[in-house]
DNA sequence: TCTTGAATTTAGATTATTATAATAATATAA
DNA sequence: TTATATTATTATAATAATCTAAATTCAAGA
């Protein structure tokens, strides 16, 4: 592997994997990769308060890992990076 | 991607995550993916102190993601888990 | 034995993260 | 307007992680 290439990007890599590395955050993210679901259905899916769910996902997108889309009272929120999504993939065809 | 495996792994998986979401600890470990490397080695690559180093490596260790071998008065860290190496090639692959 | 280099351990302060509860905002429907 | 459902915000307590310095262990060589 070539150190001087991951020099560069580990704080980008490692502030990203911050939140590959919270059980129900992973949760929340694997849950959005196959598209947008909204902050309720999130909550019950992950078993998560609703309030917390709602703060990941809003400091999720504050980091730009999600996109929100508002409709009515509904907020819906899906990944925003397309390499996120590759990487969870990766993620469970090496684990799962 | 289906939940209920995610579901089953999110916890260790997420585990295992945390040591990527560190940017020197994912510099560790990228320096280790090409093989063993003694601590001295490892602390001036990656530019932590020593102690903290060996702190880390102990921590990586202790948790079954890396591997010791001592050798007079050095001790050589590698990879313990295959697994480990596949994610980083990934992620390699996907953002560098 | 004394010293040196390599690594580990310990303790403490600092900082960051997570969980929880309470409250607020917002849109819709009755 | 009142009630309800959905989401967001704030504050705080609890927990965990990080950094730093100092002390310790251990093996080898002078």
């Amino acid at each position: 592997m070539d150190l001087k290439l991951m020099q560069n990007k580990c704080h980008a890599v490692a502030g990203l994997m911050k939140h590959f590395s919270h059980p129900q955050r992973l949760l929340i993210l694997c849950f959005l990769s196959d598209g947008e679901k909204s902050v309720n259905l999130i909550h019950e899916a992950v078993g998560l308060s609703q309030s917390q769910t709602s703060q990941f996902l809003r400091r999720m997108q504050a980091e730009g890992l999600l996109r929100v889309r508002r409709e009515k009272n509904f907020s819906y929120y899906s990944i925003e990076n397309e390499a996120v999504t590759k990487l969870l993939k990766s993620m469970q065809r090496i684990f799962c």
